[in-house]
DNA sequence: CATGATTAGGTGCACGCGCACGCATTCACA
DNA sequence: TGTGAATGCGTGCGCGTGCACCTAATCATG
């Protein structure tokens, strides 16, 4: 069966193609009488532009915006980076130019500015995640005021105007850790390891990952005590001194949680302090991560496909913008992977 | 950057756009000479078509065939075959014709029947998978003669000419299964249940998994007990008593494991023979093994993504034979995924 | 050496679309 | 009523390929 072509649709609504072409693309300079007839036709012939010609034709080049954290290398923006990269090499004959800018995770100010210099540059879509409430919320409404669409990946606000988001469910994928830990086990006592923060500036975008965590030891485990313990990323002999101080107070504890991406950072104290009794979980395949269980100083990670995620979240809101198609899904809720030793080789 | 076009490597090979396009396309009428001199051209711009010119010049249909056991619905094939049918979607623009061939997994004369149908076809490619040794290698030789490449998906024979290869490693599945049913654990005796099939006529394609997980089981358990209990899938009754006299037998067996697909056949004798201290650990998440699992009668299951894996291998196969450009990764083992109640809604 | 077949290579067109341009007709306003 | 601007619509070209068709040179053969 053939598909319709501009032409057709031209033939059909009794006008040319150039017509056509007009009431597509809203370009205007076409009786309002003749916009109707052209849709008339459009919707009977089930029209839709070829793809491949379409590309080949324009010479417009779609450029989007990516705001999400400052990262370094491994860490765990920088494996959705990676994935964006992918996401792009996968629709080149779209002709898309993604511009990122990255933000201060401790800054306020910092997004305000990428904001800023965003809504400048004019793109067709911009994809950020949710960090900020009030900056973002700022950011969305004056993303909506210029007609351009949004997408959030990896964490949302519900309540904000977006066009399709891609992540995970924070507060079951705490749970599933909390399950892993204490699977077939009797549990008297958790540590549940925390990254200190400037944390009076933003919420913790960890938080319904923690509480699920909780819930879910508290409704399996009531007697058992939770204990959360901080530590500093920027030093590593204040990691070891917060891990023996807490070990040293709690020497009955044997099961330890980290519930922010960053596992790897207790990983020398793990091997330092070796314990066959110890069960560890931790979130997010980062290579240090990964590297911790391969040496068998982890028990389970909790993960999803990071890239994947942000191609996916990508090519869909590209085609959606360029093709102006609705997503088929709005909100996609990537799939928990839960690794072992066994399968923690890619 | 512009990226270059037949017209640039023709320019710089000294020679017309004809001539390009005889070589890529080894429509032959080139001398040797200048054969090399247009490779050379092309490597050294880095050519490779425009995906969208191609699609859109190109009137000629891309026939390829894929060979896989006949099915039921929700069965393992089945779902292979959905994650087919969406890679044909997500490469509409490159006019492909995906034509499905099944046979009966207990009759080899059934796949040498489709396989001669194939030949008759002549596709650009043909995807089959790797079950009756025997036959598969003649199919082989054959495809070979005709200079029809070939892809394996799910499993496949080393020895034999292929272009690209998507699955998990069966043996390292097998030991995960026997990792998450007794991780934490002590154990004493381990029930593996199989299914009966005509096994005189061919290999079974389990073997590798139930040899991973044995292995497992005798490494870090080596005293256990492994009971092997085949049940037959035709007669829901017959496996309800299989399973009685068994757990009759052997009241201390705690921990159960099905190597094939098929845990959902043992799903209701599991409800209705209810232990809370029984573990049970299965493969793939079909629809009737994750019902199970809902149930709570399942501790873990093993799988993969089904479906992306079938789709991956499509795409990317579909695309190497077009543009005919080796694959970037001819053995692609697919990561392994391990589901339990927490994360088994998708 | 004549003749036809074969080999090596070039050219033109169509695919479906986006977009720049061009041409009428109508309208506003002096 | 004349004039320039705005409106409504049609046409032609080019995007990079695939492929059918054409030409010139070479070769085999009697």
């Amino acid at each position: 069966m053939k598909t319709a072509t501009v032409y057709d649709v031209a033939k059909r609504a009794g006008v040319s193609r150039g017509t056509v072409d007009r009431v597509i693309f809203n370009r205007g300079r076409v009786s309002q009488k003749t916009v109707e007839k052209v849709r008339e036709a459009i919707r009977e012939l089930n029209y839709s532009a070829n793809p491949s010609a379409s590309a080949l034709a324009s010479k417009q080049i779609h450029c989007f915006a990516c705001l999400i954290p400052q990262h370094q290398k491994g860490e765990y923006w920088d494996v959705v980076d990676e994935g964006f990269k992918h996401g792009l090499e996968e629709i080149t004959f779209c002709n898309v130019d993604l511009r990122m800018y990255y933000y201060d995770q401790n800054d306020i100010e910092s997004y305000r500015k990428m904001a800023a210099e965003i809504l400048e540059l004019r793109p067709r879509g911009v994809i950020t995640n949710a960090v900020f409430k009030e900056a973002v919320t700022e950011f969305s409404y004056k993303l909506k005021d210029l007609a351009i669409p949004m997408a959030f990946i990896d964490n949302k606000y519900d309540d904000l105007d977006f066009d399709i988001y891609c992540g995970v469910d924070p507060y079951n994928s705490g749970q599933l850790g909390a399950y892993l830990l204490t699977v077939h086990q009797k549990v008297e006592s958790v540590a549940m390891i925390r990254v200190v923060r400037d944390s009076g500036k933003h919420a913790d975008p960890n938080a319904p990952r923690r509480h699920g965590f909780v819930d879910y030891i508290a409704d399996h485990f009531p007697d058992s005590a939770i204990y959360t313990l901080f530590i500093d990323p920027s030093s590593s002999e204040s990691i070891a001194s917060s891990m023996d101080r807490f070990a040293s107070a709690h020497p009955e504890v044997r099961h330890y949680a980290v519930t922010n991406s960053r596992l790897f950072l207790i990983a020398n104290w793990l091997k330092d302090n070796y314990d066959p009794e110890r069960v560890v979980v931790g979130f997010d395949d980062l290579e240090g991560n990964l590297k911790a269980m391969r040496e068998g100083l982890v028990d389970f990670l909790v993960t999803k496909d990071i890239p994947g995620q942000s191609n996916y979240l990508l090519t869909n809101f590209v085609r959606n913008v360029i093709y102006s198609q609705p997503p088929k899904v709005k909100n996609n809720y990537v799939h928990m992977d839960v690794l072992s030793k066994m399968n923690c080789n890619k």
